[in-house]
DNA sequence: AATAAACTGCGATCGGTGTTCGCAGTATTA
DNA sequence: TAATACTGCGAACACCGATCGCAGTTTATT
């Protein structure tokens, strides 16, 4: 076993101690930057040094802040999740319920595009507003059928049908030069002879329909209705 | 724009020329050894230095095989889609035979773990064995209801779960010590009083109860059965 | 008030990464 | 035979995450 203890996450560490110079920034500072530098040119150009350049200061001094550089993914996956609106107090309709917090969960995706790099790579670690979350995930469930297990699961289910859904829609959204090469490299291919069902789906399926966001958004609603009571005893 | 035009894959170039002196190794060989280091040490342990020294070569002589390192990920995600039997004939039960298919994909998926990683951070690129497969997964399709775009969305939707089924047995079976950290850590955090509803979860339900493979197994395929009627028209 | 302790900022540096360049050697083509 | 196009690969480049040690600053203790 070469496995390193698990170290205790970023959120177990305090943001400083008590006897120095007042720090000149602080973790919410840094996490926003490094959130903005992501949206503006992907996780890549997330480097300690890219992100040391944009708060003015050397490289070395973010590990004032921050153990490691998974430290600040960690941070900027929880940012992430504390954009979801959790006010709304849950009604008697759980299935409605949870369809919304996983459309708004949807939403902070299709915003930071890299979560899913990120929460790919990274297995999910959960902060303080992830923890807000699940509460209120559990809460809208409280009077839903099935186990306390169940519910968990269900809540980990859903959380994964959004990161599908949004990929899915990322790919297809603006994805641009991407899938028209796949596509014609797919046709020319096909039209070898040797896959006689993907020559016939192409010819028969047009290019893409390109359904606006409410569309989407409607299908995936429609899917979640339909699957959410079967996953919980109904 | 900063986006540079996007350059054909790996198979699109040839694997060799006919002037030079004939190569030591090829893609194959090569694929087969990032593969095995990938097993054994995860995908981060694939670097061209480590490939290189494992072929006893010099990492730049990699570079006569492929173009960069993400072409050998595209070839290795296609070897392991390689390992699918796709000898099965169709027989007229469309949901039983796309339901074994998943499960065989989800079979790899636990064989190489890695492979989540790596279709995560990547889109998935079409291979050869990914077009067989693909052509495989519409002859099932034939006689099922549904246009041909539903069942081509129907097959990436399949493909989906079974990377989420995959990514799930896989934090749960191997896990180790990150489930009872992160478990004592949120039940440390529900103990303060703020997340209720989290503490009242925590209390109802056990630790995990560690199905066997062929529990996770069923599971995933009662889940396929009744959501694959639901996709296309039935 | 004096001292000790703990902290901050950060330049320099280490080991690692993917990738490129140029050159010597070799096989095919004209 | 000469030109051409290839192979293998040592050296190097730019970048990465992370560590070390030091000067300067603030707090806590005596």
């Amino acid at each position: 076993m070469t496995e390193h203890e698990p170290r205790p996450t970023v959120w177990s560490r305090p943001e400083r101690g008590t006897r120095g110079p007042a720090p000149e920034r602080d973790r919410r500072q840094i996490t926003a930057a490094a959130v903005a530098l992501a949206d503006a040119d992907g996780l890549a150009a997330v480097s300690m040094r890219a992100l040391a350049r944009e708060l003015g200061t050397g490289p070395a001094s973010l590990y004032r802040y921050l153990a490691s550089r998974d430290d600040l993914l960690d941070l900027m996956a929880d940012a992430v999740t504390g954009e979801v609106d959790l006010s709304a107090a849950p009604g008697g309709d759980w299935i409605g319920d949870l369809t919304a917090l996983a459309l708004q969960a949807k939403a902070a995706h299709a915003r930071h595009p890299w979560l899913l790099e990120l929460t790919a790579q990274r297995g999910s670690v959960l902060g303080p507003n992830a923890i807000d979350y699940l509460d209120h995930a559990l809460a809208i469930l409280t009077h839903a059928p099935g186990t306390s297990s169940q519910k968990l699961e269900t809540i980990g289910f859903v959380g994964g049908l959004v990161t599908l859904f949004a990929r899915h829609e990322a790919t297809t959204t603006a994805g641009g030069a991407t899938p028209s090469a796949q596509a014609a490299h797919l046709a020319a291919v096909a039209a070898e002879g040797r896959h006689p069902h993907v020559l016939a789906a192409l010819a028969t399926a047009g290019p893409a329909p390109s359904d606006g966001p409410a569309d989407r958004d409607a299908l995936f609603e429609r899917l979640l209705r339909r699957i959410l009571p079967g996953l919980l005893g109904s």
